[in-house]
DNA sequence: GGCAATATATCGCCAGGCAAGCGATCACGC
DNA sequence: GCGTGATCGCTTGCCTGGCGATATATTGCC
């Protein structure tokens, strides 16, 4: 199991992983820590403590919608995207699509001087 | 003037920032913040609330190293980056392109998806 | 003298990740 | 039946750290 990352790293995209994975289809929050875990390669645990605040400050947003369904045999909780919550994920990965080249930018010189490793 | 990143995004990689300005020679506060300012393209102001408490954790944890100068005219506070914040910089990067990498390949599937612009 | 820029610093607010814990349900083996 | 572990949702409190506001002093310019 390779490294994790640390708190501060994920603050800034957990919103735009989530709302990323509700744009390729609905679910509910227990399968949603099981797909953000695959689909980062076992790099990114969603913490039940993490993910379900962040599920409901989405909600409150407007920018995803919940409904209780059990006729699936058991009591889940189902989260769909709303137009809003689209139009955020495609704002923020913009946003982040900057921020990647930005940092990149930064980091260049450095790459040449530090390639020190330990 | 391009919009500015949200603390969030910032929150991840503003350590990284300054190392690495430091990895390129040493300086003072209000200069590190000017230089952040033009190396980021005018995208990350660094707030002097924000920038003068991260330089104390980093010297704290003897990432960098600080020296009142006052023979340059002025009294400024120099900073220099230390052994230990050379490897730290490396490794922090090496976290930061797995991280972006990791994201990336979070995204790449509703790039395709949601494409509509508003 | 007055005012902006330079230079460092601190305080309090607040958002949010996360550990820990709770309660409930379901499947499986014994 | 009964324990055990996975599934499923949720909350509380801690702690970190960016940021606005504010303080304070110096320098240069008009």
């Amino acid at each position: 199991m390779s490294q994790r990352f640390g708190p501060d790293l994920l603050r800034g995209s957990l919103d735009l992983m989530v709302l990323s994975i509700l744009a390729g289809g609905s679910t509910y929050g227990y399968d949603l820590q099981q797909r953000v875990l695959e689909a980062s390669g076992q790099l990114v645990q969603l913490q039940a403590g993490t993910l379900y605040p962040l599920l409901h400050r989405l909600e409150a947003d407007k920018l995803i919608r919940s409904r209780w369904e059990d006729s699936t045999g058991r009591k889940r909780k189902w989260y769909e995207i709303t137009a809003a919550g689209k139009q955020r994920l495609s704002a923020q990965t913009a946003e982040w699509d900057r921020y990647v080249a930005c940092i990149q930018a930064m980091l260049a010189p450095i790459r040449s001087i530090v390639t020190r490793p330990v």
